[in-house]
RNA sequence: GCCGACGUAGCUCAAUCGGUAGAGCAACUGAUUUGUAAUCAGUAGGUUAGCCGUUCAAGUCGGCUCGUCGGCUCCA
């Protein structure tokens, strides 16, 4: 016969059937973990299957596994709840979930959150942390949680009980402060200690724009203090890595006040990437059997308003201007610019796969407050391509697309990037047909290559399906890149046809892609991805040499002379500095090499070569050195 | 666009209770001629984002505008 056995948990002496199951155990005091340690077991691990049959001290162990970090987060939302509410007892509260490496809570509050208040609230949880309180569980009829919360003016907790289908929710309690919560916890409020608060922010309700804005705090927790140091170290770091920051120091990039927000000026060092990258660019297209194309940056209206653009898209451009009694508007894409080349004669399915390709500025008119450095503009140049492919040719088109697109990621050493199939969306053109051989096709192309991807099922923009790549910046926030679209609906607006073998007109698909995004927005990433210590092949400046004294200018003059022959973008630092100086200064610029030359490098032919981060690396012939960094530019070498 | 914070010399920052806007670096001039991350001295640099207001007096307090940052929303 089974008996009832004692089990200490959360300090407390409870009866359990022999044989219960520790998860049995955890899911009675809503607290979950998956690893389990069993105080009293001689420290061994349970299994959340694992039978208890003699009396144990169960604790959830403070995990880092994800589930545990989940818990854990969750319930740090919880006593930064229970903070607010006694620092602010005027508070509604919305939710409260966990993030990836935190958590936050949606407040809604007259008075508005200071940096100060965080730093109040801090401490009133790490109050609430020293009294630990344990966090219960109670299941409750929904009839009796809509009056507790209805008492307590709860809004926005009566909104989501309204939607919860079932008759019975469950309600946590740690000490004074009852929320609805599915659950689960840790046990106790003494298991949360490390974690900070960071910022607060404006949320809408529910995330829609039409809601009032909640007060959002953000708060990062783990489940040691090691983590939270190194998360804490990896935002500091993130900080110094931020292209914004580097462009300034670095001189690359500027945005003007009086030219307008979300407006680039690429300055000397910034544009001398951009023409490494765009040759690059260029030379990659002719191997790949693309055109060029050079179109305008304005169309009339009309054009846009065959393209629909005009209807659908007229809050993202700029206003029109009046010439000549008619209206033209900047482009916001390129696509319609390149159809009207392609519509400039009679084409013959000869002459598929027709590929165009452009370095198009466009003009978009984003929204002020999304506006983010290079990474979301208002004029970019997107390094846009437009293919018009017959069906049987679309699947060689997306695979020859998306390998352009891979190489390009690998040869500019992009290692944080994440790819994103998506799919049919409610509205949508074209023939069901058609989607399914196009969806298949880019599937079909993103696994032949090898690429992990994930699918947004639904997220395709209604014209067709695509396959976009996120590029990861410094903080982990992702901006779409390149990305290949396949589309139904543009051939249809402007009638777009080739005469086929049956000597018939027919439709081509199109896709639109860029292998990098936009220039702006691939610099941004790129600069973030280096910290701004470019590779050789791309950095503005790939040598400075540095003369020790007036004396040596000679021979520096030789050496650069030599470097500016072979095409190597070299500088001469002849200021009456100290050499120390120079070296901190082209140290500073996080220029690759630097040459330190003096009376031994002169009568010996040779260069004292300073590697960036890598220090003094000692004397090599001139010849030597030459051959070795050219080689490194001509295959593009990633240090 | 929305919520909040912020805006001082080219850059990084200071300026107590509202009482003459300062420093370092950079720039310029001169001296210095140096062996791997800052040579010394001097000079110049400002309508404190802009406008309006309160006040004897505004970088500081209030209002509006512009811009930036963190989010939200948006992102053909």
């Amino acid at each position: 016969m089974p008996e009832n056995i004692k089990i200490t948990v959360n300090d407390k002496e409870n009866l359990f059937k022999e044989g219960t199951s520790v998860k049995e155990i955890f899911e009675e005091f809503g607290v979950l973990s998956r690893e389990i340690i069993a105080g009293g077991c001689n420290g061994k691990l349970l299994n959340l299957s694992d039978k208890v049959n003699d009396s144990r001290v169960i604790s959830p162990i403070k995990s880092s596994s994800p589930e545990g970090e989940e818990i854990l987060r969750h319930s740090t939302s919880h006593i930064m709840a229970q903070a607010v509410k006694h620092l602010f007892p005027d508070v509604k509260f919305a939710i409260g979930p966990a993030i990836e490496n935190g958590f936050y809570y949606d407040f809604d509050l007259e008075h508005s959150f200071v940096p100060e208040d965080l730093e109040k609230i801090e401490k009133e949880m790490k109050e609430i942390v020293k009294v630990n309180y344990p966090f219960s569980k109670k299941l409750v009829s929904k009839e009796e949680a809509v009056n507790y919360f209805k008492e307590k003016g709860e809004i926005y907790k009566l909104e989501i009980l309204s939607e919860i289908p079932d008759d019975t929710v469950s309600m946590f309690t740690q000490g004074d402060f009852t929320d609805l919560c599915r659950g689960p916890h840790v046990p106790s409020t003494g298991y949360l200690r490390n974690f900070k608060l960071l910022s607060v922010a404006g949320a809408y309700w529910r995330g829609d724009e039409k809601n009032k804005m909640l007060q959002r705090i953000y708060g990062a927790a783990f489940a040691t203090k090691e983590e939270l140091k190194k998360y804490l170290n990896f935002l500091e770091e993130a900080k110094k890595r931020d292209h914004r920051k580097l462009g300034k120091e670095l001189d690359l990039f500027s945005i003007n006040e009086n030219i307008g927000p979300g407006l680039i000026l690429w300055h000397p060092k910034g544009a001398m990437v951009r023409k490494v990258i765009e040759d690059f660019w260029k030379d990659e297209h002719i191997k790949r059997g693309y055109q060029f194309l050079y179109t305008p940056h304005i169309a009339r209206v009309d054009l846009w308003k065959i393209s629909g653009h005009w209807d659908f898209y007229k809050e993202n451009m700029f206003s029109p201007m009046e010439v000549d009694k008619g209206q033209y508007m900047l482009k916001p894409m390129n696509c319609p610019f390149h159809i009207m080349v392609y519509k400039s004669k009679t084409r013959s399915y000869r002459d598929l796969p027709v590929r165009y390709a452009e370095l198009g500025t466009v003009y978009r008119y984003e929204k002020s407050g999304v506006l983010h450095g290079l990474l979301r503009v208002r004029g970019f140049t997107q390094d846009d391509a437009h293919l018009f492919v017959t069906p049987e040719q679309l699947e060689d088109e997306i695979i020859g697309v998306l390998d352009f697109t891979k190489h390009m990621i690998e040869t500019f050493g992009f290692d944080k990037y994440n790819i994103y199939l998506s799919t049919r969306p409610e509205k949508y053109v074209g023939s069901l047909e058609n989607w399914e051989l196009a969806t298949n096709s880019l599937r079909i192309a993103v696994e032949k290559l090898g690429l992990p991807y994930k699918i947004d099922p639904g997220e395709g923009v209604f014209y067709g399906p695509k396959i976009d790549v996120k590029l990861v910046d410094a903080l982990g926030r992702e901006w779409q890149g390149p990305t290949v679209q396949v589309d139904f609906n543009l051939p249809e607006r402007f009638d777009v046809t080739y005469i086929g073998q049956d000597g018939k007109a027919h439709r081509p698909i199109m896709l639109h892609r860029v292998v990098l995004g936009s220039m702006e927005r691939f610099f941004g990433t790129l600069i973030e991805q280096y910290a701004g210590a470019f590779p050789v092949w791309l950095a503005p400046v790939q040598v400075k040499i540095i003369p020790i004294a007036d004396a040596h200018l000679d021979y520096a003059k030789k050496v650069y002379n030599l470097l500016f022959e072979h095409g190597i973008r070299v500088e001469l630092d002849s200021r009456s500095e100290k050499m120390n100086s120079k070296v901190r200064d082209s140290e500073k610029e996080k220029i690759p090499y630097t040459l330190v030359l003096g009376n031994r490098e002169a009568e010996n032919g040779t260069v004292s070569i300073r590697q960036r981060k890598k220090g003094n690396l000692g004397a090599v012939k001139l010849e030597d050195f030459l051959t070795e960094i050219l080689g490194k530019i001509k295959n593009r070498t990633i240090d």
